[in-house]
DNA sequence: AGGAGTGTACGATATCGATCGAACACGTTG
DNA sequence: CAACGTGTTCGATCGATATCGTACACTCCT
């Protein structure tokens, strides 16, 4: 037996209660890591491998984005085969951090630093409740 | 007539309706601006200068974080003879970016490392709505 | 088994922002 | 006016991190 390396297996996850605002709000602040949290919580949990969002980066740095993604208490990851499905914790998330994910998930599409600084009065509108509100 | 009294120095103010969401995250993912939000926030408005703050960064350094304060429309400035006052935009900010600021002056004092915030058993009881039923 | 697909680990680079000291500008006070 | 206090601007430095290419590990498929 050569002790099986299984890192992959190896899922290291944060409870968004023991995450500091300093390490969230670091997660945020990075465009593309925002852009990855708005696509995911437009489908369903469990449903987006990593590899089927579309992001301007390599492969390589998409991987090191959703682990920081992990580690700030944002998403859930679950091993299917060879993917690796995402989910947003948005209720846990938002019970620590309230009304945060939803600023992010209510930004423009495509809010990078571009143009399209969304007018004022037209950015309350979430496509899903994250949990902020009741049920 | 060449600007007769022109202000002393030029003071631009940014609305908070027209600051983008990474300006806002921008500013606030420095732990020294998040003190001065901190610090500003339990004192009348327009009570503190600039110079009255005890942060661990030289002049220089401060003055830039007021700066970028102010210009992610998180305070409001005003010149009192040599000094210059501050005021936390307190509704406005939080009208464009709804409980965002509240997260930083919850945060703990000197939150550097530390994870105190609240008791996690306090902020784990949240009905999960979506079926992914972990550990 | 072999190959393709998916994602991570690692080392290297590059860019961005926080930081500082010094010089300057403005205002008050002696 | 001179001296001092307050805050900004400038130029430089330094550390953090986003980024990439490559190599590797794991899983599924034929």
């Amino acid at each position: 037996m050569t002790e099986p390396t299984r890192r992959r297996r190896n899922l290291v996850h944060t409870d968004p209660a023991d995450v500091a605002l300093q390490d969230a709000l670091d997660a945020l602040t990075d465009p593309v890591r925002r852009s990855i949290l708005r696509e995911l919580a437009g489908e369903p949990d469990f449903t987006r491998a990593c590899g089927t969002f579309d992001l301007p980066v390599s492969k390589a740095t998409a991987s090191h984005h959703f682990a920081v993604l992990r580690a700030a208490g944002l998403l859930e990851q679950l091993d299917k085969g060879a993917r690796r499905l995402n989910r947003l914790r948005r209720s846990e998330f938002d019970a620590r951090f309230p009304g945060l994910l939803a600023l992010v998930l209510a930004e423009g599409p495509s809010t990078d630093h571009d143009r399209v600084t969304c007018r004022p009065g037209e950015a309350a509108s979430v496509p899903d409740s994250a949990g902020a509100g009741r049920s």
